[in-house]
DNA sequence: ATTTAATCTTGACAGTGATAAGATTGGGTG
DNA sequence: CACCCAATCTTATCACTGTCAAGATTAAAT
């Protein structure tokens, strides 16, 4: 039945895929690890040749979509050619990614220990906020903090919003967005 | 050993204020029904003639601390007497609320169909937001919307931000907000 | 006082995370 | 090449979970 003899040869990564499909698919309530050992034609236990518990396999499985999520809008940044327009299209990228996987935002943010210094996607945000508004900003320098922070927050909190029912019409989810962060000034 | 003989008398409610306990402390995740049952003093099989499942259990849960939070949320509002800081107050209120029990907040936005049209604390916020626009703002009407999602969005976001490791200093976190809300202009 | 319906207990079931003991095997050593 | 070792996987097994069925207990309605 097994088309792999005894030893699977690709486990660990194999299980962090299929655990993203599922939370993609059915939220991480439902995820067991048994479930997942099984849909890879494995044994109960051997997921914990590789994994100490649950726990670290999550922690895996959630860095692993963190760099997804990173590559996303470092992609956007690369691919920007207007530099004006980069802020608004990476918080456009942002929004999006979690629109598209609404459970990946609810699974990223709810893990609780993140450290904003160590957490790549938000310093990326950051860098760009800064140099954007350096340029752009009448007023004082030491209230861009401040200001980058608010526009975080309120990209972060559209990218949960924008997954809950009713409130952003989705057929023109892009326009939308770039409304929103538009009609607001820094 | 049991103070209630047989018919406990207030299990219903007693169990959720006991798995509000458990959700403030410990998370969603270690909530399990026997254990609340048992810190009860009730068998592991009670809280059945009260609750579905744990699914329903929780949802019960849920509504509980929506109403908490929607009952801060109208204090404020009525608190307030300088209408003008009525908004800042409120977007104060909104994170605080959640910075006091961050573990509510992935709680109850995690359950996933809320319907916004639906949520009280969203729509009360929603209409100060409008009332308060109208008032305070230049452009066309039309933006309105857009703009109270924006704010909203900030508001939410930061609710969440604010409960990660270093994101704000939490010494002065009124201050701190109040800040963040007043450094973006509608 | 008797019935009725709500509430609670006991005992069971399948599914879960996890561990220990042992089987299998690929890769490096001689 | 033969050997051994450490990594990997399997097979029990454990305690715990959600949930249900059957029956015990009691508050409330008749």
């Amino acid at each position: 039945m097994k088309d792999r003899s005894y030893h699977h040869g690709n486990l660990k990564h194999e299980l962090i895929e299929k655990g993203l499909e599922y939370i993609d698919r059915y939220g991480v309530e439902s995820l067991s690890m048994r479930k997942l050992a099984e849909a890879v034609g494995v044994s109960s236990a051997a997921p914990y040749a590789h994994f100490q518990n649950k726990e670290a396999f999550l922690t895996a499985v959630w860095e692993y979509i963190t760099d997804q999520f990173y590559d996303r809008l470092k992609e956007t940044e690369q691919s920007c050619i207007d530099k004006e327009c980069l802020l608004i299209e990476l918080g456009k990228c942002y929004v999006i990614f979690f629109y598209e996987n609404p459970l990946y935002y609810h699974f990223l943010f709810t893990r609780v220990d993140i450290d904003v210094s160590e957490y790549k996607p938000f310093r990326l945000f950051e860098d760009i906020a800064s140099d954007y508004l350096a340029e752009h900003i009448i007023i004082g320098r030491d209230s861009i903090h401040l200001k980058i922070l608010a526009l975080w927050s309120m990209v972060h909190g559209l990218a949960q919003l924008v997954t809950v029912k009713g409130v952003i019409d989705k057929d023109s989810l892009g326009n939308e967005i770039e409304k929103i962060l538009s009609s607001v000034s820094f």
